[in-house]
RNA sequence: GGGAGCAUAGCUCAGCUGGUUCAGAGCAUCUGCCUUACAAGCAGAGGGUCACAGGUUCGAAUCCUGUUGCUCCCA
């Protein structure tokens, strides 16, 4: 045989890509069918391939195939994200190699290494994605910075201020000063570190400070992690509950070093417990003292630059200019010098860190733009609780609800360049206006009676947040022009493919991408962006670690496709995927799917090298038998489908050809050797074969396609690919042959365990004789018995032979005549062990019918099956009893 | 500290509203086979106190309570 034993996926890969690509079958324009939609998550412009995009676009490529083949007009929509803190990070990064600071060079110039940049890396990720095989269409692909999608983020910013849903205010922000940028809180990490808690003394003014114990009035203790910043104290909080320090109301304490007065104040919000009961108050350092110094009305003193050193305002200049971790040290050795240090003591805490940049995080106080969340979450939150939206799996709706229903206003600003900058226009006295030009903003000013100069006109230097242009997705991939008048119906494509089918997505974006969509779907178009969000888990690796770059654990996806082939490495992410949840991978799951490729190719090699014959044949019951355990498959497959059990599907599709078709189909049917085979079953086999590749398309795009135009299927027309193939359609299943032939395999199975038990060649052909109790007529699975048993002889005879070993099948008694091979003794234990576990069970089942309350309360069709248990025990037992009695004889 | 989820074979998981063949699948393991489609294979086999302790029920892997261990989210 010239066919290679084994499947070689590369060629296959490339031809038949390159193939689909040329006639246009990932191709969508709107048209009469049924429109099928799935928007990628773009990723990252600047990103490269990992296992969590495979994962992720995998699925989406199985959902989008297998709707092509239903006949849906499929259209999957691919693209990339500008993320803009990352990819300026990056792009910072690359000048600075070159010696170029960013400091150093004007935001056009920036702009430009930028762009260069995207269109030297931008691509690499979605090349990557046809490796593996994805349907996308390419003429549609987006991306975020596009000139379109941007007009499309400004016009909805204003849209959105013009409701006065967008302003502008001083608040706390998580800031990065590494990326020099606000963050969001899901961009930032907790992580438990390893501080200290220093225990510093404050003089009450007024009194004499006596370093001694026994004068603990003259002064108080502050336990606090972050020394440096006792510059920005405006105030000491105590709890007023708190009697240990009565005698400090209405006093003041001095700050250590600084020697600046600052008052004592009460609030309940103190935790007595905490460290000494006392509390430092820095309102421009930490979330909860600018709160509390909103409430008591106390002055803000930030002492930190935007790069996290420490500004004039710090007062002590040996500590100016120096970056706050290391003046956190200094300022503890003075303070010790100064005799004002306590102790020190190891103390455990949550630190923050930028997700991209892994700075600490600074809480600072700063002029953002903001986004109001309030009216936009109560649609996007019911969506979800009515069902328009479902989340799969369904566990994700609690933590949805929790979400939107304590959602904090979105800050959207960011302090960079890279992204859609802000639409605001100010002037020199800090006026200003949001429009979409320089034109439009100087007439917004004349609007207010404000004469202005173009020339004068300053528009903001932040951009907005990523996720604000990513919100607009599902519909800017369609139509970009709905944002400036949401009354709008909007073009053809907006009009057939909004809202979309199915978003495949991971847990982690649900609240700052999913919802935000929502919220965007609802405002511009009136309905939800999709109707149902496939939640992925996360890929980790089989020590249950996330992947990441910096542990080096996960493989390089690339040189998994390269080894196991694209098809071997999809369906080795799907064994290992529940919904949702979490996946251990390892590579031998890809291993497992090229071996399934391989069987799929080996099947395909035994059928082609059949020779044909006019003769009939008699393969009638395995060809309806296959046929109608085809049918049983597919309505499994399809409920699983329905329920996005993805892997369940695959698994199904899996024994369905590797033990139904080959194991036990072909063997059925396969001819002895060099012998024809007939041209009914032949046919028929063919037809199974084509219809299992169709099932297997979805998941397995390159084998099903190169086997699909191989001449044994005979002549297809150019656009006759199985990517485009009518998928087949469960039809009637004879339930009495299922039933039947699961149990003459049975009867196989046990006498090919005989044979290995008594370690007798498989080609020693042995006698079989069938004592049939129950109604099957095992005449008719006499051929496939004899072929798949190896059996020379059967027998219908009603007296059990002497010098046999016997096994049931159901209430079936099978005799093999093995004469001086058989273990008397054996036998009789064997019997006996199953009589012995037959009792206990028919007791069981004795003692539910013989129970009053059983019988009255359960339902009635488990009654009738309790009845029918016991009927078959009692029928078996009688059986063996008799078999034992004969041997015993 | 608050909230959510998980715990079933060596591994990854399935087991819907309690009731057949309810203790299952795939992989891995073991035994025997190079049987002309496939050793990336074939034919068999073994393997689990369903985390632990109580409770509800005629009946619990499944429902309830508590304990332990792990994960995630929020503060």
């Amino acid at each position: 045989m010239s066919i290679s034993k084994t499947y070689s996926p590369k060629e296959a890969e490339d031809k038949w890509y390159t193939y689909w690509l040329e006639h246009k079958f990932f191709r969508s324009v709107p048209d009469d069918r049924e429109p099928y939609t799935i928007v990628m998550p773009p990723p990252n412009v600047t990103g490269v391939l990992h296992m969590g995009h495979m994962l992720n676009n995998t699925i989406q490529d199985v959902l989008i195939r297998r709707a092509r083949m239903m006949g849906k007009n499929a259209c999957w929509v691919p693209g990339t994200d500008h993320a803009s803190i990352a990819t300026e990070a990056k792009v910072v990064n690359m000048l600075k190699e070159k010696g170029i600071e960013k400091k150093d060079i004007s935001r056009e110039e920036f702009l430009t290494h930028a762009w260069e940049w995207k269109e030297k890396y931008g691509g690499i990720i979605l090349e990557q994605l046809k490796k593996l095989g994805a349907s996308c269409d390419w003429d549609r692909t987006c991306f975020t910075m596009d000139e379109a999608l941007s007009e499309a983020v400004t016009d909805t910013f204003i849209h959105l201020y013009k409701k006065g849903w967008i302003y502008r205010g001083i608040r706390m922000v998580n800031w990065d000063p590494k990326g020099k940028t606000a963050v969001s809180d899901e961009e930032v990490i907790r992580k438990e570190v390893n501080q200290k808690l220093y225990y510093i003394r404050y003089k009450v003014k007024g009194e004499e400070y006596k370093a001694d114990e026994e004068n603990p009035s003259t002064y108080i203790t502050i336990a606090t992690t972050r020394p440096e910043t006792i510059m920005a104290d405006t105030a000491v909080c105590i709890n007023p509950n708190d009697e240990r320090f009565r005698f400090l109301k209405g006093k003041q304490v001095i700050i250590p070093l600084v020697n600046r007065e600052i008052p004592i104040i009460e609030d309940e919000y103190v935790d007595m417990e905490f460290g000494t009961g006392c509390l430092k108050v820095t309102p421009a350092h930490d979330l909860n003292d600018y709160e509390l110094g909103l409430k008591h009305k106390l002055e803000v003193i930030d002492i930190l630059n935007d790069d996290g050193t420490l500004n004039n305002y710090a007062e002590i200049p040996e500590l100016i200019g120096i970056d706050r971790f290391v003046a956190r040290k200094k300022i503890a050795v003075m303070l010790e010098e100064a005799g004002l240090l306590e102790k020190v003591e190891e103390y455990k805490s949550q630190v923050g860190f930028s997700e991209r940049t892994d700075a600490v995080i600074e809480p600072k106080l700063s002029l953002q733009w903001f986004c109001k969340m309030s009216e936009m979450a109560k649609p996007a939150l019911d969506y979800v609780l009515n069902g328009g939206v479902k989340l799969i799996p369904d566990k994700y709706i609690n933590t949805y609800r929790h979400w939107m229903e304590n959602v904090k206003d979105w800050n959207i600003s960011r302090q960079l360049w890279w992204g859609q900058r802000i639409p605001a226009w100010y002037l020199p006295d800090g006026d200003y206006v949001i429009a979409k030009s320089r034109s439009e903003a100087a007439e917004e000013f004349r609007k207010k009676q404000v004469s202005v100069n173009e020339a004068d006109l300053q528009q903001d230097e932040d951009v907005v947040d990523t996720w604000f242009s990513s919100w607009l997705w599902p519909v800017s991939v369609f139509d970009t022009t709905v944002f400036a008048d949401p009354e709008s119906k909007g073009n053809a494509d907006v009009q057939y493919y909004y809202p979309t089918n199915d978003l495949v997505t991971a847990p982690e974006i649900l609240f700052f991408w999913v919802a935000r969509m929502i919220m965007a779907g609802h405002e511009f178009r009136g309905e939800a962006p999709f109707k149902n969000v496939y939640l992925t888990g996360i890929v980790r690796d089989k020590l249950g670690r996330k992947m990441s770059k910096s542990l080096g654990n996960s493989p390089d996806p690339l040189g998994l496709i390269e080894k196991y082939g694209a098809d071997g490495v999809r369906v080795g992410m799907l064994l290992c995927s529940p919904a949702g949840n979490d996946l251990m991978f390892d590579e031998s799951y890809c291993e497992q799917g090229r071996n399934f490729a391989n069987k799929i190719w080996n099947a395909f090699r035994l059928v082609k090298g059949w020779e044909i014959s006019e003769e009939a044949g008699d393969n009638q019951k395995a060809v309806s038998w296959f046929e109608s355990r085809f049918n049983e498959a597919l309505t499994e497959i399809e409920e699983c489908f329905n329920q996005y059990r993805l892997s369940e599907a695959l698994m199904a599709i899996y024994k369905l050809v590797w033990d139904d078709f080959c194991s036990w189909y072909l063997e059925m049917i396969k001819p002895a050797y060099q012998q024809p085979i007939d041209k009914g079953t032949f046919t028929a086999t063919l037809q199974f074969f084509e219809n299992i590749l169709k099932l297997l398309h979805p998941f397995m795009p390159f084998i099903t396609e190169e086997l699909w135009h191989d001449e044994l299927f005979g002549e297809r027309t150019a656009t006759d690919c199985c990517i485009v193939a009518a998928y087949p359609v469960a039809r009637s299943v004879d339930k009495t042959l299922l039933k039947d032939v699961e149990q003459v395999k049975q009867a196989i199975s046990e006498i090919r365990n005989i044979r290995n038990a008594k370690q007798l060649s498989p080609k020693e052909p042995l006698k079989l004789v069938v004592r049939a109790n129950s109604g099957i007529d095992y005449s008719q699975y006499l051929s496939l018995i004899i072929k798949l048993a190896n059996i020379s002889e059967v027998d219908f005879a009603a007296e059990k032979p002497a010098g046999s070993v016997s096994f049931m099948a159901g209430t079936d008694e099978f005799f093999v005549p093995l004469a001086d091979n058989v273990d008397k003794e054996a036998e009789i234990e064997r019997i006996e062990k199953e009589i012995i576990y037959l009792q206990g069970f028919l007791k069981s089942v004795n003692a539910k019918l013989s129970n009053e309350r059983f019988v009255q309360n359960a339902k009635p069709e488990i009654v009738a099956n309790e009845r029918k248990k016991q009927a078959d025990a009692e029928a078996k037992l009688i059986i063996l009893q008799e078999s034992l009695t004969e041997l015993n004889a």
